[in-house]
DNA sequence: TGAGTAACTTACCCGCCCGTAATAACATGG
DNA sequence: CCATGTTATTACGGGCGGGTAAGTTACTCA
């Protein structure tokens, strides 16, 4: 076992890059427009290497999809493991654009959706898995606060809604800090455009 | 000129049923799994005439998004032509779900976002064009109230990706009325998860 | 009725892309 | 230095889908 030569990797090792590689081709094209060719070029690797590792396009698509929910699932839930429910929202909020903005790959591929999986229309975007996590956080919420807990759904999608929306704009601009935008977009759910302060901030400590 | 045969239409109506039956399918697939092929037979056609028509698949689809985009675009704005500011958000998320539920091919076109048109990312869902005038009224709207006006877009997605993420899961539940669904989301959008009313009602007349 | 035109079809080419079979380069232990 | 397993490549089959060329059917009007 030599000093590693920069080709001919380890089957794990290669198994990673290519998972790396994957994520960022899917995020540039989207799954449909996407080659195994490219995902294989841009690895430097020839095509079967993709095929012996996840048997093809659709294999390698899901291990990435896969991997990046549980990432956003598991940063979100320990956003919201503590405080009032106001800071949970504010530190939900800010952990969603934290994850756009350090894995922008990874939330293109989530945002841009699914390989249209067979039968019927299926909702597009893979972040509803995430909502519908979230809609079980509310619905609960809102049985003991007293709340007609069928339309906790309804908070639940539009809350995932305004953080994807905003995060896929500000992935574009990148101009005001992830910490700006998220106090606002805090203030807008919790406040609502009524009570809408001039220079929002989070309650949070930190 | 005697009856029309139901085969063989005139190269006018054939196109608004090509526009019609083309909508339907890229809802469907999108635009990258959806074949000319496909649209052909389900108009009981055969390719070339899609070609003559619309010169290719892009051509079809671009017709197909320019048409919806427009629809949905003075059907917001007729909305929100008056009233105060509480109405005016009210009646527009009102229309943008009467919108989803008159028109849910429209919709899913939209929601689905475009050909990922060559260079660079671009965003993927058409609704951001949407998004952009509703964010140019925002910024008028928050220089005369005194608000930082650079915030504006902020809101615009914000309020964009509710409807749109709200309206996606609507179009597979169906459950609640839009108009129930529309209570809630002006109710979260003005008054905020702070002061949420049990039983949310539009002010709007009608 | 027959020329002319508009609507439409059949048949095909070509390139891309998924997936695979056969094979080669490299490592490592005996 | 050869045996064995692992990593990788070249080369190809097969099919699908976008796009076009040439020909065909129906309809109109003089």
């Amino acid at each position: 076992m030599a000093e590693r030569n920069a080709r001919r990797l380890t089957a794990a090792a290669r198994r990673a890059q290519l998972i790396d590689v994957g994520r960022a081709v899917f995020a540039r094209h989207g799954y449909e427009a996407t080659s195994v060719e490219e995902i294989a070029e841009s690895a430097k690797v020839s095509k079967p290497i993709v095929y012996e590792h996840f048997g093809g396009k659709e294999g390698l698509y899901a291990v990435v999809v896969d991997r990046e929910m549980d990432y956003v699932v598991r940063r979100i839930a320990e956003a919201i493991a503590t405080g009032s429910p106001r800071e949970r929202l504010e530190q939900a909020v800010l952990a969603f654009l934290g994850y756009v903005k350090d894995h922008p790959d990874g939330f293109a591929v989530l945002a841009h959706g699914a390989p249209a999986t067979s039968a019927s229309g299926g909702m597009s975007s893979l972040l509803n898995d995430v909502a519908e996590r979230v809609g079980d956080v509310f619905t609960s919420a809102f049985k003991d606060a007293g709340y007609e807990p069928k339309a906790a759904p309804i908070y639940a999608y539009a809350l995932i809604g305004m953080v994807t929306s905003v995060g896929q704009w500000w992935t574009e601009t990148r101009k005001p800090s992830v910490e700006e935008v998220a106090n606002h977009i805090a203030a807008l759910a919790w406040m609502g455009l009524r009570h809408l302060p001039k220079q929002p901030t989070l309650t949070s400590r930190r």
